[in-house]
RNA sequence: AGGGGAGUCGCCAAGUUGGUUAAGGCAUCGGAUUUUGAUUCCGACAUGCGAAGGUUCGAAUCCUUCUUCCCCUGCCA
C-alpha cells in the first residue's frame, strides 16, 4: 500500500494524533473501519475507509476492517463479502483477520456480569412503552424504572436466566445504572442487552441475548488495542457512555473517540435505507449500478479509486458540515483518468460522411499514439475509408458565434488525418441531415494547409473498419440538489424519487475503433472529445460486442459556457 | 430541565500559545500553447473571518452579549 502521496493537509485529528505521539500516550496508532453489514458502503464510508485507513498509513500505524454486527436480525453475509471487496480495491488492507464484534460475544457477556456485580447494571422488566415513558423527554428527566433496586444477586440470577433462553423476547433487558436526570438522555439508563432469538450469521444460535452498539463499541475498540476511535458527529451524545463503560469495567485500554463530519455529496442520496429503496423498487439495477454513490456502483461506473481517494482528501476533514458538490467527485475521478487512460477514438451518433476524393492506396491514413503524453503506449493506425462517420454535434448548418467545427461549406480538420471540407448536405424527408458529402484536402495530411488556418478538429472513424458496441450513457440519478430535502407546499418531504432524473441511462449502439474489442471488463479509455468509458465489469465480454458506461464526460469549456 | 456541536470566498478547508499583505483545493473568469473547445501553463478571485461591543501598539485568534444552523427522546448502528 503505497499511494502518491502529497504533503498531508492539518486537521483537528492529525493534531490530537501528533500530540498522543509526542507526549508518548502512544507510540503508534490503530485506527478501525467498523461498517454494519447491513447494506453496500457509499461515498460516505469511503470519506471514513480513507481516513481510517489513510491515517494508519501515514504515520504507518494499523487499521482493521470491523464488522459491527450486533444486530442480527439486518445483517447479512452477502454484505460482509461487498465491504471486504470494496475495501480492497479501494486500495487498502486491513490488519490480520477480518474482526466481527460478534467476536466479542464471551467478554462483552463477561463484562455485563462484571457490572452487575459492582451494582451498576440491572435487569428491566419494563416494556419498550413504559421504557419510553420513563426515560422522559427532551424537557423533562426521566424517572427510575421500579426495577432499578434489585439487588446484585437477583440481577445476576435474571441475567444468567435471559442468557439461557428463559425469557420471552423483548420481555426483558440489561440496563447500565447511570442517570436518569441526565440532560444527555443517552446516559438516562441505556439498554446494553436484549433478549432476541435470532440466528445470527456468525455465531448462529449461540445467543438469543444481543448487546447494544453502545456497549459493544467501546469495549471492541479497547480489546484491539484502537488508539484513535473515528466517527461522525451524531456520536457525540455518545462519547460520555463509550467512556462511562470502559471506566466501569476492569479493561486495560480506553481509546479515544473523535467525532468528525459525515461527507454528504449533493444531487445524490447516500442514506442506506433510501439506497436500499431503490434497489428493492427496482429503480436502479442493484447496488452496483453504474449510477448509485456506492462504491461498487462507482466501479462499475468506472471511478478510479484513485480518484475516489483523491476526493476523500480534497474534501477534508472537519467538523463543520461537509457537503461537497458531486463536480468535485467527477473533477477528482477525471484528473486520476487523464494520466491513466489510454485514447481511441469513437462516433457515438454518428453521420454519414462520403468523401468524394478519396482514393484507396493514395489518400492514406496516420497512426496515432494511445496518449499525448505517454510515447511509451505506442501507436495503432486508423485507416481512412470513403465513408467514415463524424459525430452529429460537430456540425451544424447555422454554426452559432465561435463555432469550430464542420458546416455547409466549411472546413473541419479531421482528427490524425486530412482538412475536409463540406461541399453538400443530405437531407431525407424529414429534414434530417442523413449524410455530409466533403472532399479531403490532399495536402493536409500531418500538416497545415497553406494560405488559411482551419482551427477545429473533429474525430471520426472509418465505417467500414469501425465495431459496434453497447454504449451506456450515464447521467445523474436526480435533477435537484438535495433530493431528500425538498419540502411540499404542506411542508412535508417531497419523496425523493419524485426527483429521479429519467436521463439518467440512454442506452446506444455507437460505433469504435477495434482495438478494443478485446479488452477486458473494467478497461478504461477516454474516448476522444467525449469522456471516459469502461467496459462493462459484468455484460462485457472480451472478443464479444463491446459494452461501455460513460464514467464521465470530458471538461467542455464550449458547452459549458452556454453556446450551442 | 435540557444536553451536545458548528458558523473563515459560490463549495470544501488551513489558520487557534494574539504579530508582516487571511494558506491551499474545487468551481468560476481572463490569457498562452494545443491536430482532443481536453491536457498543460500563466493570471484574476475574502480591507474580510455569523453580528455587535470590548481588551490591546496589534484580534479570525482573548473577553462579553447577541444570532443562525445541525444532532439527541430505538430493546438500530
Amino acid at each position: 500500500m503505497s499511494h502518491e502521496a502529497p504533503a498531508p493537509i492539518s486537521n483537528f485529528i492529525r493534531q490530537v494524533i501528533d500530540a498522543d505521539l509526542a507526549s508518548g500516550k502512544h507510540a503508534s496508532i490503530v485506527t478501525r473501519f467498523p461498517p454494519e453489514p447491513n447494506g453496500y458502503l457509499h461515498v460516505g464510508h469511503a470519506k471514513s475507509i480513507c481516513l481510517n485507513f489513510g491515517l494508519a498509513e501515514d504515520y504507518t500505524g494499523l487499521c482493521n476492517l470491523r464488522m459491527d454486527d450486533t444486530n442480527p436480525e439486518k445483517e447479512e453475509d452477502e454484505y460482509i463479502a461487498a465491504i471486504q471487496e470494496d475495501v480492497q480495491w479501494l486500495g487498502y488492507q486491513w490488519q490480520g483477520e477480518v474482526r466481527y464484534a460478534s467476536n466479542y460475544f464471551d467478554q462483552l457477556y463477561a463484562y455485563a456480569e462484571e457490572l452487575i456485580v459492582a451494582g451498576k447494571a440491572y435487569v428491566d422488566d419494563l416494556t419498550p412503552e413504559e421504557m419510553r415513558q420513563y426515560r422522559g423527554n427532551l424537557n423533562e428527566p426521566g424517572k427510575e424504572s421500579p426495577y432499578r433496586s434489585r439487588t446484585p444477586d437477583e440481577n445476576l440470577t435474571l441475567f444468567r436466566q435471559m442468557r439461557d433462553g428463559a425469557f420471552a423476547d423483548g420481555s426483558k433487558t440489561l440496563r447500565v445504572k447511570i442517570d436518569m436526570a441526565s440532560g444527555n438522555i443517552n446516559l438516562r439508563d441505556p439498554v446494553i442487552y436484549r433478549i432476541r432469538r435470532a440466528t445470527h450469521h456468525q455465531t448462529g444460535d449461540k445467543w438469543c441475548i444481543y448487546p447494544m452498539y453502545d456497549y459493544t463499541h467501546c469495549i471492541s475498540d479497547a480489546l484491539e488495542g484502537i488508539t484513535h476511535s473515528l466517527c461522525t458527529l451524531e456520536f457525540e451524545d455518545h462519547r460520555p457512555l463509550y467512556d462511562w463503560v470502559l471506566n466501569n469495567i476492569t479493561i486495560p485500554a480506553h481509546p479515544q473517540q473523535i467525532e468528525f463530519s459525515r461527507l454528504e455529496l449533493l444531487s445524490v442520496v447516500t442514506s442506506k435505507r433510501k439506497l436500499r429503496q431503490l434497489v428493492e423498487e427496482h429503480l436502479v439495477t442493484g447496488w452496483d449500478d453504474p449510477r448509485m454513490p456506492t462504491i461498487s456502483g462507482m466501479r462499475r461506473r468506472g471511478y478510479s479509486p484513485e480518484g475516489i481517494r483523491l476526493f476523500a482528501q480534497r474534501a477534508g476533514v472537519s467538523k463543520t458540515p461537509n457537503v461537497v458538490d458531486f463536480a468535485s467527485l467527477e473533477g477528482a475521478v477525471r484528473e486520476t483518468l487523464e494520466e491513466a487512460s489510454p485514447r481511441v477514438i469513437a462516433v457515438l451518433d454518428p453521420i454519414k460522411v462520403t468523401l468524394t476524393n478519396f482514393e484507396p492506396g493514395v489518400t492514406g491514413s496516420r497512426s496515432a499514439p494511445f496518449h499525448p503524453h505517454h510515447e511509451e503506449w505506442g501507436e495503432r493506425e486508423i485507416p481512412l475509408a470513403r465513408e467514415i462517420y463524424i459525430e452529429r454535434e460537430d456540425f451544424a448548418e447555422v454554426p452559432p458565434p465561435k463555432w469550430q467545427r464542420l458546416t455547409p461549406g466549411g472546413e473541419v480538420r479531421l482528427r490524425y488525418s486530412y482538412v475536409i471540407k463540406c461541399d453538400e448536405v443530405i437531407k431525407d424527408s424529414a429534414g434530417m441531415v442523413v449524410e455530409l458529402k466533403c472532399s479531403l484536402d490532399k495536402d493536409t495530411l500531418g500538416q497545415n494547409p497553406v494560405g488559411r488556418k482551419v482551427k477545429g478538429v473533429i474525430h471520426w472513424i472509418s465505417a467500414e473498419h469501425a465495431i459496434e458496441a453497447e454504449v451506456r450513457m450515464y447521467d445523474r440519478l436526480f435533477t435537484v440538489a438535495r433530493p431528500d430535502a425538498v419540502r411540499g407546499d404542506d411542508g412535508e418531504y417531497v419523496d425523493f424519487k419524485q426527483f429521479m432524473n429519467p436521463a439518467s441511462l440512454t442506452v446506444i449502439t455507437g460505433y469504435v475503433e477495434p482495438v478494443v474489442r478485446d479488452a477486458a471488463p473494467e478497461t478504461r479509455y477516454q474516448f476522444e472529445r467525449l469522456g471516459y468509458f469502461v467496459t462493462d465489469r459484468k455484460d462485457h465480454v472480451a472478443g464479444g460486442k463491446p459494452v461501455f458506461n460513460r464514467t464521465v464526460t470530458l471538461k467542455d469549456t464550449w458547452a459549458t459556457q452556454g453556446q450551442a
